[in-house]
DNA sequence: AATGTTAAGTGTCAAAAGTACATTTTTTTG
DNA sequence: CAAAAAAATGTACTTTTGACACTTAACATT
């Protein structure tokens, strides 16, 4: 913006009237939901109920009720579409543009969330217009959801790289095979297996157990908890940071 | 938040309305912006002209209008207060606790700018009521300002060493040193000024000018542009990435 | 019982990046 | 012309990263 097209908008030489007659708005949370789930990064999307773009695919939604924040909206919009509680969420980024829903003006806060498909059970709420897809198979979404799934996948692996958030989309059991494979499809990129373990190795934050998994080779493969404890210990006195 | 809390909030029963009295909400938008003079990293802070809080330290904020976007009201509310237009700035959070603002429910999106304190005019619009603040030095802020500029600083610290976005805090033309100054506060450590010389020289998007700067030493330091088409140009074409 | 199959598990070496560190140069001032 | 003050410059050591291949375990097949 320029400065003129500054002036426009600005009235500088009127007193400032803050909460008198001030314009309010909708505003809503959309949730990039993400899973891992036979060796892949899936996102859920449902098949929108309503007008505009009735039938169409987007992102889960609602709108913030008077009485919650965003956060509690987030949990409600998942909780309301999947049953699931306590699930990984974080705050991402604020739309505005002003056509950006062509219903009515709204403001919409996009969160992502983490769950591990595998293990959660759904009670299958609304399921029946939810489906998880391979990123790369996603169909074209309503709005500007498609610019909220780019930045939270972009966001998501920037976190994945510095912060244990990989976990969460995991079984509490999972084997280095898993871990790495769960890391190639957020980075997208193939791995060395011999590096990826050393490195995890030398975080130190993965609980080796007696158990193996043999659902998938005859050897069987070792299991792993991450031990959150030990992590959250290693951060607070050694000022320690999970760089992979 | 646990299942039965969500129980309560959550009417999973009842089809969804929305777009049908759906609950408004005042949008604002709260600045934090960064200023980089005599050697150190500054905020701009107003005393708060309006009840409640009257009188008190704040950052700059206004209501979003329902003719325009985040961005657009940033801006205005930047170029309002200090009249400068052409700033940069980046949206960081959205604060939304029920009872941040105790004049009227208000959710807040927080934006940073910086800006080039030395080299740019401010005509002093409001000016009497604003300050800047080292940022060690800062009164005691309103509602969630605290949260916001710690955010801020930490989100200004990371862009720093991946983006080059500091040139932003300085003028067009600045020495070696007045750069690893401004790192040394943006980072809050001594830098090497061996290391860190070879570092930005290694990176190989300055421009070395004939020119010396001879307001600090009797040698005379040589001036700097940053060379921003050829920054644009090596992000381009060799998948560069300024990384400090 | 021997052999085949499949994924799991493991270590070394070279290259690159990061870090610590001290002296000389330039120019003005006294 | 000596003193002062900041600017400019390079090397050696350490740490991290990245490339790379063979052995092991367990079951299945014959």
């Amino acid at each position: 913006m320029n400065q003129s097209e500054l002036d426009k908008i600005t009235n500088v030489d009127q007193p400032l009237t803050y909460y008198e007659k001030e314009d309010q708005v909708l505003l809503a949370v959309d949730c990039i939901i993400f899973g891992f789930d036979q060796n892949k990064l899936k996102l859920l999307l449902v098949k929108r109920n309503i007008e505009p773009e009735f039938g169409k695919w987007s992102l889960i939604g609602g709108f913030m009720k008077k009485n919650e924040n965003l956060d509690t909206t987030a949990a409600r919009v998942l909780y309301t579409l999947t049953g699931l509680s306590d699930i990984y969420m974080e705050q991402l980024y604020t739309y505005s543009k002003v056509d950006r829903d062509p219903g009515q003006r709204a403001i919409s806060v996009s969160y992502f969330a983490l769950i591990d498909v595998a293990n959660h059970q759904f009670d299958g709420i609304q399921l029946d217009s939810a489906k998880w897809f391979d990123l790369d198979e996603a169909p074209k979404l309503i709005f500007d959801h498609q610019d909220m799934v780019d930045k939270a996948i972009a966001r998501l692996r920037r976190r994945a790289l510095s912060k244990p958030i990989g976990f969460e989309l995991l079984p509490e059991k999972f084997t280095m095979r898993q871990l790495q494979t769960l890391y190639e499809s957020i980075l997208d990129k193939k791995l060395d297996k011999r590096n990826f373990i050393n490195k995890i190795n030398s975080l130190d934050v993965l609980i080796k157990l007696e158990e193996k998994d043999k659902t998938v080779s005859r050897k069987g493969a070792y299991l792993y908890n991450f031990d959150k404890d030990k992590y959250e210990k290693k951060v607070k006195e050694d000022g320690f940071s999970f760089k992979l």
